[in-house]
DNA sequence: AGCACGCCGACT
DNA sequence: GTCGGCGTGCTC
């Protein structure tokens, strides 16, 4: 319809005497707006603030946000919209408020902050999806066949028979049927026994299961978040492993959806399972969206359309969720709020937690913080009065008590594979009573060192990172855990020529074939990165263990979550040590709240469970807290510690970060920079520039400068009038720079 | 970021 | 004689 104007000249008044301009924001690195004019012969929205745009950008196209309209431009030479693609703003008010809100704190450009809250199609400007999803129905043809029972049994006759019952979504027969499901509803097409059909969103899995009783602190919590009627406050969900947390969640988006709402949890990156999604459908009479990483674009733009239609619908997904629309909403979870998943690493580095209160405070709506182990910025909160602490302090009543935890010294232990007598003692124990354990390590591979014992001189490096290449004996490779590099084990010492090569540490790979040797009868199961690489491999290791026969998991991290495994009873923590000397502030904080995740493991179902963690530092003072008053004690005194040292959450932090091959042209680029931040307010202190915690990776040169303040507004404040500066330094086109506002990993 | 323009090496 | 390396500059 509209035929685009060259865009050379601004095809602006038409004879009349003024030009309407727009601010557009355009999905690239500035901080900037672009300002076009709006030409007559197109119509603008009423409220154009919002709506999409096609400009000309540059030799090309782009689309990009309306910001703000505006009566005239400090530019001289601008182009015209060449079309509009919205009739109204694409984000409801809360969320284009949090966005606007997001991009001046996290100070990234907006335009990037507006194309990461769309789903890729809308950011290339396609239509506003439709609602309905692709389905197939049965003919008549097709119901014939059945009764005449022209099918043999196989994928065709299962998809057909249940199509028998009325039309289904094609997701859905992948689900039930996996990739097979699919292929037969195409070859049932083309025998014109089944047809596609659009279907309304899903409704056919609305549920009538009813929860379990509830104990007394449960029914306290419920009726603390029902008696905000349904305002913005924000409560922290602590309770233990097993206190029953979801069912809180669940009741409390029952009643959102009881009164028309919609509600979104988000949850960490490994916890959006088909089995968690499976407990929501069954419980919550409403459609269930889950937004994860495995859709299809397609999949992807009909649930963004579905949150958009506003009717009360549940919205599960990871840490980009927060960005869904919800023009209904009445509740916002945060399952596992203290999980690190929710911060982005890269790129526009928001944190979808602290999103997640601006979000529910625009929207004037109650938000539920959960976790076993609350991150300090939380209980920060708590203490300041600005969220309300409710406490689950019972384990729910199927659910057996707290596992016993021991710490057991290993200095004069002999060890095998970094597992002493004792541990091994009570592994051969839980094995002969039928159960299952969990050994715990936080490292993969087969040794984190491979070193000649000889000349005591080499040792396996990777050349673009200066760090160790951990053996991976399987694979018969070394393999750098920073940048994936890969390489041949040398059979002899590069340097000397010995055949000493002499694999040092512990992995969980030498765990497995250490175990392995000592149980030869029963199922050794190593579950990490590497074991897990194959879907199907994890899963038959999974149903072994949820079959429930006798074994010994292995696992990282990993395994840490998530996971209810009733018959298992022991968990073994090979070795935590490392994690007591970390230089970063927030290692003991991480190290308590994964002891509590994995020992929480132990002991889930009618059996007590016992948690060993190996130490060669049983005084260190941290044991004493964990043992004595478990995670809450640990955050209760980091918390006066930081509070001491003048750390977060008691001080705010930014990190300019920079990376580049040419290591002259990153010290160039912090020297330009910190040049203009000289005469900026000295109460925001400014550290380095120093090597980055990782100094090089992939080739590259890596260095940093921390700044931090008593108050967010002066860092801010800083931020706000020095960045802009440094995005036009041409230092800055010679290094990769980025901001990372409330970072995580500082060293 | 994407994209063009712009001067210096190994190839048909 | 050209294809192409990535340094530099710009995008209303």
């Amino acid at each position: 319809m509209q035929s685009t104007t060259s865009g050379k000249r601004a095809d602006t008044n038409d004879g009349l005497p003024t030009t309407r301009i727009v601010r557009v924001a355009l999905p690239v690195p500035l901080p900037k707006s672009f300002d076009y004019a709006w030409p007559n012969r197109l119509s603008m929205p009423a409220e154009p603030v919002g709506c999409r745009v096609r400009v000309p950008f540059g030799r090309g196209e782009a689309i990009g946000v309306v910001l703000e309209t505006a009566g005239e431009s400090p530019h001289e030479k601008l182009k015209s919209v060449a079309a509009v693609l919205d009739d109204a703003s694409i984000f409801d008010p809360a969320l284009w408020r949090m966005l606007r809100w997001s991009a001046a704190y996290y100070h990234h450009p907006i335009g990037e902050v507006l194309a990461a809250a769309l789903p890729a199609r809308l950011r290339t400007g396609a239509a506003t999806p439709a609602l309905h999803e692709p389905g197939v129905a049965i003919t008549a043809s097709g119901r014939a066949a059945l009764a005449d029972g022209a099918l043999r049994k196989g994928p065709g006759l299962a998809v057909l028979a249940a199509l028998a019952d009325g039309p289904l979504p094609l997701s859905v027969l992948c689900e039930r049927f996996g990739p097979a499901g699919r292929a037969a509803s195409t070859r049932l097409r083309r025998r014109n026994w089944v047809d596609a059909c659009p279907l309304e969103p899903r409704t056919e899995l609305r549920s009538t299961l009813t929860g379990p009783a509830l104990n007394a602190p449960q029914q306290a919590a419920v009726e603390a978040i029902d008696a905000v009627r349904a305002r913005y406050q924000a409560f922290l969900l602590d309770g233990v492993t097993g206190s029953g947390k979801t069912e809180i969640y669940l009741r409390a988006i029952e009643h959102a959806i009881e009164r028309g709402r919609q509600a979104l949890v988000l949850v960490p990156e490994i916890a959006l399972t088909p089995q968690a999604l499976k407990r929501y459908r069954e419980r919550l009479r409403a459609p269930v969206l889950a937004l994860h990483s495995g859709l299809s674009e397609g999949e992807r733009a009909r649930a963004w359309a579905q949150a958009r239609a506003g009717d009360a619908c549940i919205v599960l997904g990871t840490r980009s969720a927060i960005f869904s629309p919800l023009p209904n909403a009445g509740l916002i979870v945060v399952d596992e709020e203290h999980d690190d998943s929710y911060k982005q690493a890269d790129g526009f580095r928001y944190h979808a937690r602290d999103l997640a209160l601006v979000r529910a405070k625009l929207l004037d709506v109650p938000i539920v913080l959960g976790s076993a182990t609350p991150s300090l910025e939380t209980l920060a909160l708590v203490e300041g009065g600005r969220i309300e602490r409710l406490v689950l302090n019972q384990r729910a009543a199927a659910l057996a008590r707290a596992p016993d935890v021991r710490l057991i010294d290993v200095r004069e232990q002999r060890r095998i594979a970094g597992i002493g007598p004792t541990a091994m003692a009570a592994l051969a124990d839980a094995l002969a009573r039928g159960e299952q354990a969990l050994v715990f390590r936080n490292r993969r591979g087969y040794a984190p060192v491979l070193a000649c014992q000889t000349c005591e001189q080499w040792h396996g490096e990777c050349s673009r990172c200066d760090h160790p290449m951990t053996l991976h004996r399987q694979a018969a490779q070394l393999v750098c855990h920073r940048c994936g590099a890969r390489r041949p084990v040398p059979r002899k010492c590069p340097r000397c020529g010995s055949e000493t090569l002499d694999a040092r540490g512990i992995g969980t790979e030498r765990i497995e074939s250490a175990l392995a040797g000592h149980f030869p009868e029963h199922a050794i199961i190593r579950i990490d990165r590497d074991s897990a690489r194959s879907a199907s491999r994890l899963d038959a290791a999974l149903a072994h263990v949820e079959r429930g026969a006798p074994a010994i998991l292995i696992g990282t991290q990993l395994l840490a979550k998530g996971h209810d495994w009733p018959r298992l009873t022991l968990v073994v923590v090979v070795d935590a040590d490392g994690a007591l000397h970390s230089p970063d502030f927030r290692a003991p904080e991480r190290l308590g709240q994964l002891l509590t995740q994995v020992a929480g493991r132990a002991g889930r179902g009618d059996r007590p469970g016992r948690v060993l963690v190996q130490t060669r530092e049983p005084e260190h003072p941290f044991w004493r807290q964990w043992l004595t008053g478990g995670y809450a004690n640990v955050a209760a005194a980091e918390l006066d510690e930081r509070r001491n040292s003048a750390l977060p959450p008691y001080r705010y932090q930014a990190l300019l970060s920079a990376e580049a091959r040419n290591p002259q042209a990153l010290a160039d680029f912090f020297t330009a920079a910190l040049a203009l931040a000289e005469t900026a307010d000295a109460s925001v202190a400014r550290m380095g520039p120093v090597p980055a915690p990782i100094p090089r990776r992939a080739g590259h040169h890596r260095m940093q400068v921390l700044l931090e303040s008593a108050t967010r507004a002066a860092l801010h404040t800083l931020l706000a009038a020095w960045l802009p500066s440094v995005f036009d330094l041409r230092e800055a086109r010679r290094v990769r720079w980025s901001i990372d506002v409330d970072p995580r990993d500082l060293y």
